[in-house]
RNA sequence: GGGCACGUAGAUCAGCGGAAGAUCGCUGCUUUCGCAAAGCAGAGGCCGGGGGUUCAAAUCCCCCCGUGUCCA
């Protein structure tokens, strides 16, 4: 980056001069006389035991004066946005104070909500997870300071020099540092496509701010500049109060009280795990993360089971749920939203405790049987052991290590080990999803004028023509519903043509016809919409916002849409919850809704501008996901629901009819589905139910009341008559092994073994069955040979240690061509079709005799006896 | 979204190419005034589902479904 972009006017009015890192090279300025820039690790942490801050301040107080002191200057105060990121599908988690502005602010689609403003947004980090309380300074969850200007071509608020000329006064006049301990270090920086000139800021040893300006866009090897610029700053609010301690670690300085009664009971680098998780999680599970297996559920879990880890090694400690609270309760002090939801919140984590118990049990029992089974075969368990058990039991080594009696050294490179284990992850993900196929619509094409959003019930209408490709059509205004947000296609009629699809694409409607159309551009049409279909639609969406209200109302505010789909038969929703719903919980909801159905409460549906509506409604607007756009779709089912939505909805919840739930499943680990039909949809299932009950009924020839009794009587015949069967099947081989047996030409009696030979009409089980029963005790051999499918199929089996029924088998196989194989108390062959399976049966029994008086079996080649 | 592990009797699990097992629980008998306990006997299995390989599959391979776990 030119050096001149970092050739501020504020630098030569206050006298700094440009240097160069002794360390690292890097470019700085300061107006002391360090040769080296003021971060680590280029020089020492030299402030602790000497702040260079006027006094200490606790967190709240240094986050109060630095809001207050861009709020003198003419920056507006902005409330936090949730940590996890609602508003983007990119990312999960709110990652910097910038995050709340990607992309619909920075990109000029929609105004900030204040220019310049000025934030402490909570933000989260998971990548320098193992650092925290090692390091003394690394936490997963930290407040990010910021002040923010957006810059337009004709309206600029201020820029590079204004912003470091804030910082500099901030830190000297406010914090009261000797400027000549700051050093600005020049830095490029990059990301999503935008890039631009940044100055870190440090102050003896510690980097407190990073001064970012977006002020260019690279367009492959081009870089342009940006119509917006951006001053996105950011400073360590944990840092600065750090700083102003000059404490031994950044954690007793950030967390004071609860930092130091958690110590009475923790080494330091436990407390700082269980402190700083503990602020993490009331912020991930107020804003409404549902511990699982996957996806941002994933890092809660991570967080709550590395904290009951520490908790478990102090038998004294207190409980999670009590640590939750004891850092929750502090930092409400300035976010009180974290302490609004505790009952959810404990419900929540109890569940998730009792997860993590029987995870650890079920972990302990396999490790106890590795053991025993390694014991027995006599290996050893190994490093690589606990490498896998901690990835596939969630066994944690040093717990592994305690429960094992001969436990092997954890190896010294687990975590890389681990690594390497899903290093084949990496594995290249086939993206190429099925492109829709839509055809391009000009760019010049004005957007189509969509009427559904205002008016719902209107379903004839007049349009012009603007666009005509094969099937499609595009109108200057359409009532036609676009397939979207889980709402599935309007149908009906354009002109004379069937419209079979509707699909939104950019800023246009298209109407898919079933056959090319004949329409032409200019062409004035008459639009017919399936006024049906289109009721189950608007019932099926208004009871979908209906059943996520109850829910969130029942099972509390941790529930969040994952998902929908309405159909016309049916409509399902997804949402997070930690578990299965009972049949109870299942009846409230639908009670609920139908409640609320009848309430009869208005369902208003308008626009408003984002950051008005997310101000009244808070980010629980985002159930349905991220929405694009400047201004909001609101949908409000009064006192009840509100959502950002742009399906079709009814004006009162009476219109939605009868709901009825159809059923729920657990879908994933956090997610359950609620399936369920409204209005007309919901009554052909009632009549279904009823119908089929009959039916049911009918056919068993009993009345309907009298089903399960009915039903369980023949539950009990069919087992019953299921059992004599089998029993008489069973009988039956006993009968046929009881007549072999007493019949004396079918046993030969040699040196204390008896064989027994025969051929049977049964198939191979029956034959094993039949030996079975021939060869209890010892010293008896049963040679039985029988026609299955056309082919020979010869069993021995054999109790007389001198004769393997293998060997028999072996002896016998090649006079039928047979192939087969065993052990020495059983063996199968079975022949090729028409192989002589008497000749086999007579070599087999020979070859039984000859072990049994002690002679060496005849090999197969040699000739039967007769 | 991906990797790994696991689905066998009512429960907990063993077996991991050659005739489906153990422990607890259950039923009956013996013993006891009765209970507990013990002994003996017995019932209970589409070895998660579907394909494939093999003379032979609970066992090996592939695809589903379910559970758990780790990672992004």
């Amino acid at each position: 980056m030119d050096a001149r972009e970092y050739d501020l006017p504020v630098f030569h009015r206050q006298g700094f001069s440009r240097r160069t890192c002794v360390r690292c090279g890097a470019a700085f300025w300061t107006t002391g006389d360090s040769d080296r820039c003021q971060e680590a690790p280029c020089a020492p942490y030299a402030f602790l035991g000497h702040s260079p801050f006027n006094r200490p301040r606790s967190v709240d107080e240094l986050r109060e004066e630095y809001l207050a002191f861009f709020e003198q200057r003419g920056h507006q105060r902005v409330r936090r946005y949730p940590t996890v990121a609602r508003w983007r599908n990119d990312v999960f988690f709110t990652q910097a104070s910038i995050y709340d502005f990607q992309p619909w602010v920075t990109s000029g689609a929609i105004p900030p909500p204040a220019n310049p403003l000025t934030i402490s947004q909570p933000c989260l980090r998971f990548i320098d997870l193992e650092e925290v309380g090692r390091s003394g300074r690394h936490f997963t969850l930290f407040e990010m300071l910021a002040h923010h200007a957006f810059n337009r071509p004709d309206h600029e608020v201020y820029f590079k020099d204004r912003t470091v000329e804030l910082c500099h006064e901030l830190l000297t006049q406010t914090f009261g540092v000797d400027g000549r301990l700051v050093t600005y270090k020049e830095e490029e920086w990059e990301g999503g496509g935008n890039l631009g000139p940044s100055l870190s800021v440090g102050v003896l040893g510690l980097e407190v701010a990073t001064l970012v300006f977006m002020e260019y866009v690279r367009a492959g090897d081009l870089v342009e500049p940006m119509p917006l610029t951006v001053v996105d700053t950011g400073y360590g609010l944990e840092r600065l109060t750090w700083l102003s301690h000059g404490s031994h670690n950044a954690y007793e300085a950030v967390f004071g009280r609860a930092y130091e009664e958690l110590r009475q009971t923790f080494a330091p680098t436990e407390t700082a795990v269980l402190i700083d998780h503990a602020r993490a999680l009331n912020f991930l599970l107020t804003d409404g993360v549902v511990p699982s297996n996957s996806k941002d559920g994933y890092f809660a879990r991570l967080l709550l089971r590395r904290m009951l880890r520490v908790l478990a090694k102090a038998p004294e400690a207190p409980t999670l749920a009590e640590v939750l609270d004891r850092v929750g309760r502090d930092a409400a002090r300035h976010f009180p939203e974290l302490g609004a939801h505790r009952d959810d919140l404990h419900r929540v984590v109890a569940a998730e405790v009792e997860r993590y118990d029987e995870a650890i049990g079920r972990a302990r029992e396999q490790v106890r049987r590795a053991e025993e089974r390694s014991e027995r075969v006599g290996t050893r368990i190994t490093g690589e052991d606990l490498v896998a058990w901690y990835d596939s039991w969630g066994l944690p080594p040093d717990l592994a290590v305690q429960s094992l009696k001969n436990p092997p050294e954890v190896p010294k490179d687990f975590y890389a080990l681990l690594a390497a284990r899903h290093e084949k992850e990496a594995r290249e993900t086939d993206y190429t999803e099925g492109t829709r196929g839509l055809p391009k619509v000009p760019e010049s094409l004005p957007a189509t004028e969509v009427l559904y959003y205002g008016d719902p019930y209107t379903l004839q209408f007049e349009a012009h023509v603007l666009h005509v490709e094969g099937p499609y059509v595009v109108l200057d205004r359409t009532f036609f519903y676009p397939t979207g947000g889980g709402q599935i296609t309007d149908t009906g009629r354009l002109g004379d043509a069937n419209v079979v699809e509707v699909a939104k694409s950019g800023r246009w409607v298209l109407h898919r016809l079933e056959a090319p159309s004949t329409l032409h551009v200019g062409d004035r049409v008459r639009g017919h919409i399936d006024g049906g279909r289109r009721t189950q639609l608007m019932q099926h969406h208004t009871a979908t916002h209906l059943i996520n209200g109850a829910l969130r109302e029942l099972l509390g505010p941790h529930v969040w849409q994952a998902g929908a789909y309405k159909g016309t038969e049916s409509a399902r929703i997804d949402v997070t919850h930690f578990r299965a719903l009972s049949t109870a919980e299942l009846k409230a909801v639908e009670r609920r809704v139908n409640q609320v159905v009848r309430e009869d409460r208005p369902v208003k549906s308008y626009f408003e501008s984002r950051g008005e509506a997310e101000r009244r409604f808070g980010f629980g607007l985002y159930q349905g996901g991220a929405v694009p756009g400047r201004e909001l779709r609101v949908v409000e089912v009064e006192g009840f629901d509100v959502e950002a939505c742009g399906g079709t909805h009814c004006t009162h919840t009476s219109e939605v009819g009868l709901v009825t739930l159809l059923g729920s499943e657990r879908i994933q680990d956090g997610i359950v589905r609620l399936s369920y039909a409204a209005g007309e949809r919901a009554l052909d299932v009632v009549e279904g139910h009823r119908s089929l009950l009959n039916d049911a009924a009918r056919s068993l020839g009993v009345a309907p009341e009298q089903l399960l009794h009915a039903i369980g009587r023949l539950q009990r015949d069919v087992e019953e008559a299921r059992a004599t069967a089998k029993s008489q099947a069973l009988e039956d081989l006993a009968t046929t092994a009881d007549r072999l047996a007493a019949d004396a030409s079918a046993s030969i009696e040699a040196h204390g073994v008896r064989v027994t030979a025969a051929r049977l009409a049964l198939d191979k089980s029956g034959l094993m069955e039949v030996s079975r029963r021939l060869t209890r005790g010892q010293g008896r051999v049963a040679v039985l040979a029988s026609e299955s499918e056309g082919r020979g199929l010869l069993f021995v089996g054999s109790t007389a240690p001198s004769v393997p029924a293998l060997a028999v088998l072996e002896a016998a196989r090649a006079r039928f061509s047979g192939k087969g194989g065993g052990n020495p108390s059983s063996a199968t062959a079975v022949g090729e079709p028409g192989s002589p399976l008497d000749v086999a049966l007579a070599a087999a029994r020979e070859a039984a005799l000859q072990l049994a008086t002690g002679g060496a079996a005849p090999s197969g080649a040699t000739k039967a006896l007769p």
